[in-house]
DNA sequence: CAATCCGGATTGTCGTACAATTTGTCTGGG
DNA sequence: CCCAGACAAATTGTACGACAATCCGGATTG
């Protein structure tokens, strides 16, 4: 029945002991936390697409109010990552073949805006610091540490939104990114698929190094058509 | 005190009364019939960027339970509609000028996507009725008329997402869209702009009637990057 | 004038209650 | 055996009331 509590039980528990070690300012909102939690268990794919998730068995597994939950459900659902039906509840959203095809498309264009902008705002220092997480990524991707490439990913493409400083160019990249995590890490899987990254990866990065907007737009538009088709190959149908 | 019940009286009361006059499968959720007449007065201005809105207003304003107003609250949010701090409280949102500057950046993308997807999926019969569309886009625009040619606008957008079937594009959209539509509407006054934008809209019908690809996608561009410059120039500063 | 304190207002969360709706099941008839 | 309709169980939709936590503005005080 509920294995939502079973899959919950950590974060339940962290929740009620006010939050376990290291609790640097966490947002204290009950609402902001389980959320996160329920989004991440959706984005890995420990609540696989289609999975209902009952008001009741949500309430129970966190040991929280159903108000909470409603408020929660809403914005899952605003995000894309639950759908609901009137008087049927919440599922966990399922990604058409279509769905990716288009996120993809529209995270190439916005992609190259935000190395774009990158570039136009960066200084010398920060060029110098993406060389760094380029050289970082390399290394990883040289020992098949895929784990850390993708940790590494993430940082490095935090500390580009950061300094291209475009709030809505990252909101939405966010959101895509989100909504296709798990079919991300399906396709690193493919053979030859790490290496093709790499090698997208040093374009991209020689592009930024010569400050060379066209041939880093050009590149990274490259690299994330690539990776959409990875990640498609990886789909039969939908699902 | 409390203008927002003035405000939306006549939404509260078409609440109640089962829905007015041609109550045509409204959606019967309270929670969306709210929401949508609270986004309404967000995105056309009654509500002015800044107001806050306490939930005891919502509730008494619409005759709801607070409940549903925390609902829509996070959707409000989630959307990017309001802005919530916590133990504060919902306010409408304000956009500054870079966010204006980075949504229309991204249109300019996300439109030239979407007419290049049309372009590839219409029908001769669809190609024709674009045309159709850009007729009475001229015409309106020639007496003057800015209500109609807003509308038919609109309407011809729905009608190229439908086609183009990008569901995708057309959500992030519509909900760029929504948080500019304010200030397009001052914008739309500019005097010269009227004409610019129907110069803009003969050069996209001339692309689409040549199912040029090309041409069409260059055309929305200057289109919409002209649009957003039209916007920028009624800004100062921000709000 | 500044720091402090206080009380009211507002949000955050909980619990309960009940109507509306969906869904699955059972039953009787064809 | 299958289908239609009735019925029961489960779930969502909405309302209401309660209380703690927090924030804000104004009064108090040094």
């Amino acid at each position: 029945m509920d294995d939502l509590r079973a899959l919950f039980q950590a974060d339940a528990e962290s929740l009620s002991a006010g939050q376990g070690e290291e609790s640097r300012q966490a947002p204290q909102l009950v609402r902001e936390r389980v959320f996160v939690s329920v989004r991440n268990a959706i984005v890995d794919g420990r609540l696989a697409p289609g999975t209902r998730l009952t008001e009741r068995e949500l309430c129970e597994a966190f040991g929280i109010s159903r108000t909470v939950v409603r408020e929660i459900a809403r914005r899952l659902e605003a995000e894309k990552l639950a759908t609901v039906v009137p008087h049927r509840g919440l599922s966990v959203a399922t990604l058409t073949r279509k769905h990716v095809e288009e996120i993809y498309e529209i995270r190439t264009e916005l992609e190259a805006i935000a190395v774009r902008s990158f570039l136009k705002a960066a200084t010398d220092a920060q060029i110098a610091q993406a060389q760094d997480f380029g050289a970082q990524l390399l290394e990883a991707g040289q020992h098949g540490d895929k784990v850390r490439m993708v940790e590494t990913m993430a940082r490095f493409n935090h500390f580009m939104s950061e300094v291209a400083d475009n709030q809505v160019v990252t909101e939405i990249l966010d959101q895509l990114s989100t909504r296709i995590n798990r079919l991300r890490v399906l396709a690193m899987a493919e053979p030859g698929q790490l290496e093709t990254g790499m090698e997208g990866v040093r374009a991209i990065i020689a592009g930024i190094t010569a400050r060379d907007l066209t041939a880093a737009e050009t590149a990274v538009r490259v690299y994330v058509r690539r990776s959409g088709e990875a990640v498609l190959r990886h789909m039969d149908g939908d699902a």
